[in-house]
RNA sequence: GGUCCAGUAGUUCAGUUGGUUAGAACGCUAGCCUGUCACGCUAGAGGUCGACGGUUCGAGUCCGUUCUGGAUCGCCA
């Protein structure tokens, strides 16, 4: 049982308590971090949001208050009154180090059990645990740090916005089902049977509405939801600070956006952001970096050498070729010695997951060339393969041969995974740019028709309009994403303004117009009454969270993030659902071989 | 849907070729201790080795199934 307040009112946190507080009387509230009894002294680790303060009891107290100290246990709610002192030994390891406070009085709020996780910045309990005691995971000084990061983020974009006159504009949780992007999660409506509200995976179409109301400039932080499959870097619901704009284009975009970014990372990592950020066409992206999110911390980059092996004996190589295949290769240069043929073994291991089936490698050390396709390499070969990378010693060629989606794939992601094995990425060296021109679709081998890359409200290029229906392949967008150190952190476009062209984009998607209709009549017609020209860009907070905190686990910047099945093991979610709700649903429920219950 | 990794005390881990009573550190409990801050010293408690099944004289260890968590490919307009 726990005392109450009675009108104690906390007049620090102790954790700021510093020398020129010395000899005030103060009132301090907050957990038990440690206690330590030396017999007739007790010293207690008092901690709160703002840190550590070290209180002592001694003698001094009556026996009655020091037997009470002694009883107090790790994780205790206490509040204590007494009088800031110089220390006698100091601890420099401790911001409030120089002074501790003798107390003359102790109330114990709450007591607590033997906590299952230690409440400190090297406890390594398994994440499983730590997610289920989620409320005891968070009071360590790490997490904290990572939710206050998180508030200033979103809390100096919120200024900017406000100073550059946009509008917080709140749109529907509930809304419409959308056919097109990711999987929705579905809520059934009680007041209309067998009907459907989806989760928003975007507000993409009430931003956009907005602007046809007139509101010109809106942002808004807010959750979406998409019922995909998690990785360390994506939840099921994630926060999007989403932006809409009237009368602009993509520079104008993209400007805005720059002085965005630059007042976040001076407020919150006092990083100074150079502008004008690097540009890069989408084409050059994955020509240069085999991604479309490149990492540009580091080199590495792509060199086509199909030219190089016309004629090869090489049937890996010649096979590509003449399927019109790509031969691709990196070079690891100044680093051919970190890596033995075993590691090279397992390089190639890496790429196979993305569907490449070898990998061929020449290394250059001590002016000795050796190599995995040597036999079939003639002098002239390797001095223009030299040439084209420039090849210094203790260098290292990594070749992939295959589709060019493959090739693209693997090497883009083996030039990371080395970077990273190499140790050599800085994560506080924030290297944005932004990629621009992207397809305006991509074809969906599963469905066999063109779908969009971005989304279908998303602008053709002014040029590539009339390609709409000869040459779909070959438009591209007025979409652009903002990359950050091998992150997708935002992405966004000119909108289509014209319910015609929204009509003909529709149509080159494969919708009937009956189909179109019924999904996005009331957006088609909504441009029928005046739209502005207007675009938009949407962020990942969480990824922004994760890269100025510098961890690579998205739950790290979420209070209560789900687990890789999208259960939250906090609170049981998702859980069965009482046969009541169902009936009033009218919803019947299919048994299941394997039950989740 | 696929591939890979992990699961042993409250926590993090060790556990040899399958062999006696499954260990360590931290934490916890009790006692002692006036300058600790990774306090120290003494004593002690604490285990369904994720679960189920199999092989074996004998399983934490081998085999199968399954559950849980993580990484990743597909997927994520």
């Amino acid at each position: 049982m726990g005392e109450a307040l009675n009108g104690l009112k906390r007049s620090y946190y102790g954790g700021e308590l510093r020398e020129n507080h010395i000899g005030e009387t103060v009132t301090l509230m907050g957990w038990v971090q440690k206690r330590r009894n030396l017999g007739s002294l007790i010293f207690v680790d008092l901690r709160d949001k703002s840190g550590i303060c070290q209180i002592v009891f001694d003698t001094a107290v009556s026996e009655e208050a020091f037997e009470k100290a002694n009883s107090i246990r790790n994780e205790y709610v206490i509040a204590i009154t007494g009088k800031v002192t110089k220390r006698e030994s100091v601890n420099n390891n401790l911001p409030s180090g120089q002074i501790e406070v003798f107390a003359d009085s102790l109330k114990i709020l709450c007591e607590s059990d033997v906590p299952p996780i230690h409440i400190d910045d090297n406890d390594e309990a398994n994440e499983r645990t730590r997610l289920k005691y989620r409320y005891l995971d968070l009071r360590k000084p790490k997490m904290q740090n990572y939710l206050f990061t998180r508030h200033k983020i979103a809390s100096a974009a919120r200024r900017f916005f406000d100073a550059e006159g946009f509008v917080d504009i709140e749109t529907p949780m509930l809304t419409k089902p959308t056919p097109e992007g990711a999987r929705d999660y579905l809520v059934p409506s009680r007041v209309n049977l067998n009907k459907f509200y989806a989760l928003p995976q975007s507000p993409q179409l009430f931003k956009q509405l907005l602007m046809v109301s007139g509101f010109d400039r809106y942002y808004q932080i807010t959750k979406c939801f998409r019922d995909e499959d998690l990785r360390a870097d994506r939840q099921p619901e994630f926060t999007q600070i989403d932006v809409e704009m009237s009368f602009v284009d993509e520079d104008d975009v993209r400007a805005i956006n720059e002085n965005l970014l630059k007042y976040i990372f001076k407020e919150v990592a006092n990083y100074d952001v150079q502008t004008p950020l690097l540009k890069l066409p989408y084409s050059e992206a994955m020509d240069r970096f085999g991604s479309d999110k490149p990492d540009i911390r580091f080199g590495f980059e792509l060199k086509q050498m199909n030219h190089l092996f016309v004629g090869t004996e090489f049937k890996v190589f010649s096979d590509t070729l003449a399927s019109n295949g790509d031969i691709r290769g990196i070079n690891i240069n100044g680093y051919s010695d970190r890596f033995s043929r075993k590691d090279i073994t397992k390089l190639e291991e890496f790429i196979k997951s993305y569907g490449a089936k070898g990998l061929a490698w020449i290394k250059f050390t001590n002016g000795e060339m050796q190599s995995s396709i040597n036999k079939f390499l003639d002098d002239s070969q390797v001095e223009a393969i030299k040439a084209l990378f420039e090849v210094g010693d203790n260098d290292m060629i990594l070749i992939v041969a295959d589709k060019p989606a493959v090739v693209y794939d693997s090497l883009g992601a083996l030039r990371c995974e080395i970077a990273k094995q190499l140790n050599i990425l800085d994560p506080k060296d924030y290297k944005f740019l932004w990629v621009t021109d992207f397809p305006l679709f991509e074809y969906d081998e599963e469905e066999n028709r063109y779908v969009a890359k971005h989304h279908p409200f998303t602008s053709p290029k002014d040029e590539d309009v009339d390609k709409l229906e000869s040459d779909p392949g070959s438009c591209r967008a007025k979409a652009y994403d903002i990359v950050l150190n091998g992150y997708e952190i935002g992405g966004g476009s000119i909108r289509i303004h014209n319910s015609t062209v929204q009509e003909r984009m529709f149509k080159a998607l494969g919708f009937t117009e009956e189909e179109a209709r019924e999904k996005f009549g009331f957006f088609i017609d909504a441009f029928k009454y005046g739209a502005p020209p207007h675009g938009g860009i949407a962020y990942g907070l969480d990824r922004v969270v994760m890269l100025v905190t510098g961890t690579d686990n998205i739950r790290d910047v979420i209070a209560f993030p789900k687990t890789q099945d999208a259960k939250c093991l906090l609170t049981n979610a998702p859980s069965v659902a009482e046969q009541k709700q169902l009936d009033e649903l009218y919803l019947k429920l299919t048994p299941v071989e394997k039950s989740n219950a």
